[in-house]
DNA sequence: GCCAACGTTGGC
DNA sequence: GCCAACGTTGGC
């Protein structure tokens, strides 16, 4: 079982729009970072866990949590839209250069843990998403940073 | 809106 | 393979 952080924009989509799809499941499309990609593509694995980062908003940070649900990795279909703001012209349906997994809600924060309240903890010091120059969408979260985290949202 | 810190592109 | 130019991310 591994973990993992997962951002988004929440004007964009938000852990309150995950928490309201059909069947409070969502395709994590768009990602167009070969690092994100691989990490959605080679490490994530289903029941795996996510901390649903918000970023570039108010209050940025944690504001819950969701779980890996598809079974095998799946191919961005937004790269072969050309109407998409995703799309890749180098990638075709028998070729396509962009995997994604789908993620299921599992809860919301009452409060987001925000990214100021991290930096204050000795314990979370070495995580990947407070490293200098950080810019990865997607992040792989130790089990002690993770359960460290949902503790702070108690 | 600024800007640091990347990642990507493409000419050479 | 180098690297300058450009684009993007995301906190502030």
């Amino acid at each position: 079982m591994n973990y993992w952080l997962m951002k988004s924009e929440p004007h964009k989509f938000s852990i309150d729009d995950l928490k309201t799809s059909e069947e409070q499941k969502t395709h994590w499309d768009g990602v167009r970072n070969y690092q994100a990609r691989n990490f959605m593509r080679d490490e994530m694995a289903k029941k795996d866990k996510v901390l649903f980062y918000h970023s570039s908003c108010d209050i940025p940070g944690i504001a819950g949590v969701a779980e890996v649900c598809s079974d095998e990795p799946l191919d961005d279909f937004t790269a072969l839209d050309k109407k998409s703001n995703y799309f890749d012209p180098k990638s075709s349906k028998e070729k396509n250069r962009w995997q994604m997994v789908q993620i299921k809600f599992k809860k919301k924060f009452k409060q987001v843990v925000a990214l100021q309240t991290l930096k204050e903890f000795p314990e979370l010091s070495e995580m990947r998403l407070l490293q200098k120059g950080n810019r990865l969408s997607i992040i792989p979260v130790s089990k002690d940073e993770f359960e460290f985290i949902v503790s702070l949202s108690k």
